[in-house]
DNA sequence: TTATTTAAATGTAATATATACACTTCTAGT
DNA sequence: ACTAGAAGTGTATATATTACATTTAAATAA
């Protein structure tokens, strides 16, 4: 007998990553690329991606690919969308799941980048990227934004320890505008999520500023307690 | 030579559609279900779902699968989710695509329904799905909520005319709670969005309620200068 | 040691938004 | 003309958001 579905077509399925990273120092949120080594179009501009497997689920196809380009397991990461237009990649009709990733720039050892070809890109400098790639990252950040509005998923793009200077700027970033520095404390703050440490981050400033810490704990027991996250500033 | 993308493996492809209705008389939400006729899991209750042929997209399946069920085409529709677990159908491994749609329940021919084997089915009383059918159903639901908050795709569910009584029992079944007439009103009404009808519901009071109609092009104007649905009431 | 510089830190008043809440109106049917 | 039942309406209070300018801390230079 036949297979169930075997009159049906099957397809070729990749993932897709989307990798967001934050610079601290230029207060700039960045794209990591990679700069294609195989056909098609080897050598343009490219997302990290791959092929899922027969034994993996697609969640597990993204998790391979981010762990093999970063090093780095336990990432935020999270399903997008699918991307399922019959002639979106030139040399086959694959059918591509893109995921969103944020990760800590800091954590990602340079030789290991380099050794895979990927670049930290500023948003503002992204260059051209291969078949609807763009497409993904512009849906990612819009994604970024409403997620880091009502989320605390912006933490992930910092060190452990971080000032609120630090976090306004990503704030910034990612909203693309200028927000009220007092207002943005004061409703950071009286969330009460953030703990304050006992040291101060010195490099850009005399005085120094508090470093911070997110209490995932205490936002889980909110969230159980009808708490909802909320960073909408003016 | 062989294809760039022979050593990658295919895979079956399926879209499964959350269809969406809302009842107006018993003033429920409801779900559109199917009794397979075919194997695997022959007899049991299921989304309506196909398969993804070579030559359409993503969403021309969906559309396909939403179209062939209930003989309408131009529904609100909405990838919801990527469903890639390896075993999540038991006849092989199958990637399935969970799209949402919005339809009038009144839009539905009843002869087509029943020929499909759909059936229309409380929100509290969905039966046992196949598969991972319930999780996508409780995604599109969380979805659903999420949505009517911010969009204007409520009125999808509803009528081209409907009262404000039966706007607001929408929201109602939506949100699962009460919300509270005149704040609701008095709400919707300051967006401008709507506009009064010359007649009135007669069916289920003596006085009469006032038709509106949603004014769509009004919406986008509105939201060409930075205007922002926003539904969320006590 | 004092003055200067630079970024961090802080509070309040005004405005806008969200909430709570109960009575009146309309009309078909008796 | 009375009754019954759902539709329709407004205001006061509380909460949240916004706008905005000065002081503090500490290193460095005078």
């Amino acid at each position: 007998m036949n297979h169930l579905y075997s009159k049906y077509p099957k397809h070729f399925h990749a993932v897709d990553c989307i990798i967001f990273g934050f610079d601290i120092a230029e207060k700039e949120l960045k794209l990591l690329l990679i700069k294609r080594s195989f056909e098609p179009a080897l050598g343009e501009w490219s997302l990290a991606g791959g092929f899922v497997r027969e034994d993996e689920s697609l969640d597990d196809a993204a998790c391979r690919v981010l762990c093999t380009l970063t090093g780095l397991s336990e990432l935020y990461m999270e399903q997008l969308y699918t991307y399922g237009e019959i002639s979106r990649d030139p040399g086959a009709r694959v059918i591509s799941t893109a995921y969103f990733a944020l990760i800590g720039i800091h954590e990602l050892d340079p030789e290991i980048r380099k050794s895979n070809g990927a670049y930290w890109c500023s948003l503002s400098e992204i260059p051209d990227l291969i078949f609807d790639h763009r497409k993904m990252v512009d849906r990612a950040l819009k994604e970024l934004v409403e997620k880091v509005k009502v989320y605390p998923v912006g933490f992930e793009l910092l060190p452990e320890k971080f000032t609120l200077v630090q976090l306004q700027n990503l704030y910034e970033a990612i909203y693309q505008r200028q927000v009220d520095k007092r207002n943005f404390r004061k409703k950071i703050l009286s969330m009460n999520l953030l703990e304050k440490q006992e040291d101060k981050e010195r490099e850009t400033s005399k005085k120094g500023a508090w470093y911070y810490r997110f209490n995932e704990e205490k936002y889980k027991e909110l969230t159980r307690n009808g708490f909802f996250f909320n960073l909408v500033v003016s």
